[in-house]
RNA sequence: GGGCGGUUAGCUCAGUUGGUUAGAGCGUCUGACUUACAUUCAGAAGGCCAGAGGUUCGAGUCCUCUACCGCCCACCA
């Protein structure tokens, strides 16, 4: 027959390369990813962590993206109106950095360019490979409506961000001023402390003597880490409350090399018990020393400049690097005999997020968002419960941010980026005059303060996040004074669900949070799902740097999404870090494998008879009940754990269910002969199973599910065009614990006998008889079939109660003995020794049952079913012994 | 310095509100080409659940402390 030779030429492997391009035209073509407003429906939205246009897909975000695509794929087949915005972050630092190293290639700096070329050329960069990561986030199999794809420099998103500039600026939110900031003299720009990370950093301490003033040869020893900055120091700070230093405050010290006087002063800061007590404070080049300055009114003059150079002012040292000048001063110092040690010293130093260069504490002018008013709402929603971080325990963490939230510098010194929308009106000379800065919606022709129409405009760019805290909300065309943006807004927003990792919790989620609350009035999502950290087996971040990856694209070429997805997800426990390696993903590769294969075998043995899964009632045999069963159980269980985000938990049910049950037990049990009218009904339960399976299975592996529902249309009905429905726990429709108690039973007998087998080493091809007797035996008799078969059994027969044959190996289970009748090769002796074992262990369980219930606390305090289930089980128990022992005497009598 | 996570089989890890005999994948060992799959099948071995105390009728699960590993935050130069 034609029909059946078509599915008996299925290759033997499944192939992904050849399907998975073509699925997705379908989805793409179909127009099934696509979203918009419907009334009727509920809305599901997501909205994408927008990755870097600069990125190229990696572990991080192919696990991100999965679990974002089996929520989104799952609410859309549970009939919602699912959303999953997509769209690319400009990320300002790191694709400047990007474009400037290509320009280097050719021999260029930015500087060359100029601005309007240097940015152009950025635009040029982006148009050309700013698409890839869209690329691989499709291979990976993503779900987004791409109609609405969204980039944070567009046109309209760039409106938002002006508005929400200027709408703080006017509510006295944003300021400018000068303050010591974190400085990446590579970058060539000021970070916020989020981008400034602190390190573990081997170095040293410095113990400098000051000379004092008017005292000869007594000094006060302070200890440094950054000897180059005493250029910069205006004074000497000591604890007010340290009594070695009381009569020295007041006086003066000389600062050593460029013989300034500075003044010793007192200030709480100071740490009596760290070093020597006494602190060298410089104004211009550490924070804390910079408040300090501000309390006691001190200069703040600058040594190092932008490039990490020492400037005018460090006299001597000008123009060298600042490192340079360390080693320089402190060879200088030693010779003037005012080193009185050097410790080596581990401390914690700032290093720029995009470079790793040191960052230099700097003093400069720069725009600030004044955060406490912003916080106190986001700190509201989550402890009223508005919005929940899963696993709970990052509350606490966003809680402990939020309430001691320092001001956000916005300011960035790069060219790529949202341009600070602020004009100065300067003079004809170029220098600012008095009147204030100017910021509005529109660009301004003049000074509103003098009508002077030389303006210019800041110099300097947004940070990055500036606006990717707005995207829940920009990028709906937020805020555009039109009805259908209005509309759209107020269907989809607040969005559901925000999917993570913990790294950017303060960058993104935090700040996504105050900017919902601020401009919409609503918080942005309800849940947060924070996942785990993708590393390499031994425990590192997967970086480019340590060259640990894996790339996530070569695991598709190989094995195929589906098995990069599902074996992500099976093996991440919710919100743990994820430790890789290849080998790992041979787990998802083997699943689909399987699913392959079984469909191979379920659809080239088909019959012509079965055109449908209608199947029959009145024909189900106990295996075809145990497994509607089971499968309707698993529906449930899939449900529940997605419901509540334990991805992990519902790939490994899926996985439980197809392998181990469904292919271990239910099609092996099919292959038994019992006439042409069950074999169609199983055939139509197949079917009916494994189309079920397909549809729970599909979030996690849209691709091969959907490749094997398409050929599954050709031989049933199924009413949708591709997958469309998720099953409800109803649908698989058929709870049976009846059976499922009987199937068990019949399964660990098999069990059993199978391994009576490997003890007497049978081959595959001797078929040994069974007995079998007691109150169960019945039962299993009216399946004797899938003993015979699946055990490899010749006759199963039901004997008398007490009567053992002798030449048999015996069990037990409850309600039941079972002889495996093995003439010859029984060693009697080594049989009682089995069965006296089994004995004894019985008799501990029972001991153990009997102490337990003979606790009237346990039995007065546990709940009644717990009770009674131990009483259960003492029965059994009992019961097995007694039927044990029967067994142990018969042997003695052989 | 504060906070968080981890410590369960040889390895990598699950284990939802405390309640059967603690599970999986890989690896190891024994067998098997049993009419889909060797990316397979049938079986086996392997665990003082890091340590100590506590709460409880009952603890891998809750509490306290300790040890080691990892992460995050923090203005001790």
């Amino acid at each position: 027959m034609a029909e059946e030779n078509r599915f008996k030429d299925l290759p033997s492997r499944y192939d992904p390369s050849k399907v998975e391009s073509g699925i997705y035209q379908i989805w793409e073509k179909a127009g099934y990813f696509n979203a918009d407003r419907d009334s009727y429906r509920r809305p599901y939205t997501i909205v994408i962590p927008p990755p870097n246009v600069t990125g190229i897909l990696h572990m991080g975000h192919a696990l991100n993206n999965t679990y974002q695509d089996i929520l989104i794929r799952y609410h859309r087949m549970l009939g919602y109106n699912a959303l999953w915005m997509p769209g690319t972050d400009h990320a300002g630092i790191a694709t400047q950095n990007v474009v400037e190293r290509k320009l280097a290639k050719q021999g260029l700096r930015r500087q060359d360019l100029g601005r309007e070329k240097f940015v152009q050329e950025v635009w040029n960069w982006k148009e050309e490979y700013g698409s890839t990561i869209i690329r691989q986030l499709k291979r990976l199999g993503a779900s987004c409506d791409w109609r609405r794809l969204r980039f944070t420099m567009d046109s309209d998103y760039s409106l938002a961000v002006r508005y929400v500039f200027v709408h703080l600026y006017k509510k006295g939110l944003i300021y400018q001023g000068n303050y010591i900031i974190n400085w990446c003299p590579r970058c060539h720009t000021a970070l916020a402390d989020e981008e400034a990370p602190k390190k573990e950093t081997q170095g040293k301490l410095y113990y400098v003597r000051y000379p004092i003033k008017d005292r000869k040869e007594e000094f006060i020893v302070v200890a440094t880490t950054r000897p180059e900055t005493i250029l910069g120091d205006t004074a000497v700070a000591v604890n007010p409350g340290d009594k070695r230093y009381k009569d020295l405050v007041g006086k003066k010290v000389i600062l050593p090399i460029i013989n300034r006087e500075i003044p010793i002063i007192a200030d709480d800061y100071v740490d009596p018990e760290f070093g020597t007590g006494a602190v060298k404070i410089t104004p211009a080049h550490d924070p804390d020393d910079f408040w300090v300055g501000k309390r006691h009114n001190l200069d703040a003059p600058v040594v190092i400049d932008s490039e990490g150079k020492m400037t005018d002012l460090a006299g001597p040292y000008k123009g060298l690097d600042r490192f340079e000048c360390r080693k320089q001063i402190i060879s200088d110092l030693q010779r003037l005999g005012l080193v009185e040690k050097i410790e080596d010293y581990i401390h914690n130093v700032g290093h720029c997020y995009r470079c790793d260069t040191v960052i230099e504490p700097y003093l400069s002018r720069q725009w600030f968002v004044k955060m406490k008013p912003l916080a106190e709402p986001a700190i509201k929603a989550v402890k009223e419960g508005r919005i929940r971080f899963i696993p709970s325990r990052w509350t606490k963490v966003y809680l402990n941010w939020m309430e001691n939230i320092q001001d956000w510098c916005i300011s960035r010194q790069i060219w790529w980026g949202h341009r600070i929308p602020v004009w100065y009106c300067v003079d004809k000379g170029g220098n600012r005059t008095d009147c204030p800065p100017i910021v509005e919606m529109e660009d301004p022709k003049v000074c509103p303060n003098c009508g002077n129409t030389n303006l210019v405009q800041d110099g300097d760019v947004l940070d990055t996040w500036f606006s990717s805290w707005l995207w829940p909300f920009a990028t709906f065309y937020w805020p555009k004074d039109d009805p259908d943006v209005k509309a759209d807004l107020e269907y989809f927003y607040p969005t559901n669900t925000l999917v993570t990792a913990p790294e950017i919790l303060f960058f993104w989620v935090a700040r996504m949070i105050m900017a919902g609350l601020e401009f919409m009035g609503e918080i942005p999502f309800s849940d947060v799902y924070l996942h785990g950290t993708v590393r390499d087996d031994t425990g590192r971040k997967m970086s480019k740097s340590l060259g640990n990856i894996i790339d996530p694209l070569e695991i598709i070429e190989e094995m195929g999404a589906d098995a990069l997805r599902f074996s992500l997800i099976s093996i991440t426990a919710v919100g743990q870090d994820v430790y890789l390696s290849r080998s790992k993903f041979e787990l998802g590769r083997n699943f689909t494998n399987k699913i392959w294969n079984a469909t191979r075998y379920i659809l080239s043995h088909l019959l012509p008879e079965v055109r449908d899964t209608d199947w029959e009632k009145g024909l189900l045999t106990l295996e075809d009940r145990w497994i509607l069963d089971c499968l309707s159980q698993t529906i449930e269980k899939v449900n529940d754990a997605l419901k509540n985000y334990r991805f992990n938990e519902s790939a490994n049910l899926l996985y439980d269910f197809f392998w181990h049950q469904f292919c271990d037990w239910y099609i092996e049990a099919t292959k038994i002969d019992r006439g042409k009218e069950i074999k169609v009904n199983q055939q139509k339960i197949l079917l009916y199973v494994l189309e079920h399976f397909l549809r729970l299975l599909h979030p996690f592996m849209p691709f091969i599910t959907e490749e094997i529902y398409q050929r599954l249309k050709e031989v049933m009905n199924l009413s949708g065009q591709t997958i469309m429905l998720m099953p409800y726990p109803q649908e698989g429709g058929r709870k049976d614990p009846g059976a499922r108690q009987r199937f068990e039973l019949v399964k660990s007998l098999i069990y059993h006998l199978r391994n009576m087998r490997t003890q007497v080493s049978l081959r595959p091809s001797d078929r040994p008889d069974v007995l079998l007797s007691g109150p169960k035996a019945r039962e299993v008799l009216e399946s004797v079939e899938l003993v015979r078969f699946l055990a490899r059994v010749g006759k199963v027969e039901e004997i008398e109660e007490g009567k053992r044959p002798s030449e048999s190996l015996a069990g037990v289970l409850p309600g039941l003995e079972f002889f495996l009748v093995l003439s010859g090769l029984v060693d009697v002796r080594r049989e009682k020794e089995r069965v006296r074992q089994q004995i004894q262990e019985t008799q501990n369980a029972i001991e153990k049952k009997e102490l337990l219930l003979s606790n009237a606390n346990f039995t007065n305090r546990a709940p009644k079913n717990v009770v009674e289930e131990e009483r259960r089980k003492l029965e059994e128990l009992r019961d097995t012994l007694k039927r044990l022992e029967a067994l142990y005497d018969d042997l003695k009598g052989d």
